[in-house]
DNA sequence: GCTTTACGTAAGGTGTACTTTACATATTTT
DNA sequence: AAAATATGTAAAGTACACCTTACGTAAAGC
């Protein structure tokens, strides 16, 4: 599963300790996300897309036969 | 956080071990989720969503300052 | 009556999402 | 030159999202 995040964090000028604040989490936690190290839950999932007023699948790029 | 996957499964007719199976997870894992035992993750939230053919918001009921 | 189907609980194991702390480095600001 | 800002790596701990196996029970079908 890729991600949109930095993308969506640089089109609003957010540093990732800001958007790691917004959404309530460590900035440890928004660098691996960016940079592909694992996964967001559905929760933070959920409120990285409220944060930038986005659904869940506009977000997040699931691919095909995506393993649990 | 709540999910409608009972409610939805049952509106499809749709057994437990059918929707495991379609999904790709374990029977035990569709029990707990309905049951309110613990949360999917992003990429099962993601798979029910597509095989109830809606939005992952649609599936999932996310309540206003939700801890990770 | 027996078997199948559907749903549930229990228990123990593995991988990973997230945490905290500490340190490094490049760029910008004073 | 020194300080602040932004990003990154590393390492070790915790909680939970999955798994498997096994067993219990109630309803429906043969």
């Amino acid at each position: 599963m890729k991600n949109r995040i930095r993308e969506r964090r640089l089109a609003k000028g957010w540093s990732q300790e800001y958007l790691s604040e917004i959404v309530g989490v460590s900035r440890q936690t928004i660098i691996s996300l960016e940079n592909g190290k694992y996964n967001a839950s559905l929760v933070l999932g959920h409120k990285l897309a409220q944060a930038f007023e986005c659904a869940i699948e506009d977000l997040f790029i699931f691919e095909r036969d995506e393993n649990i």
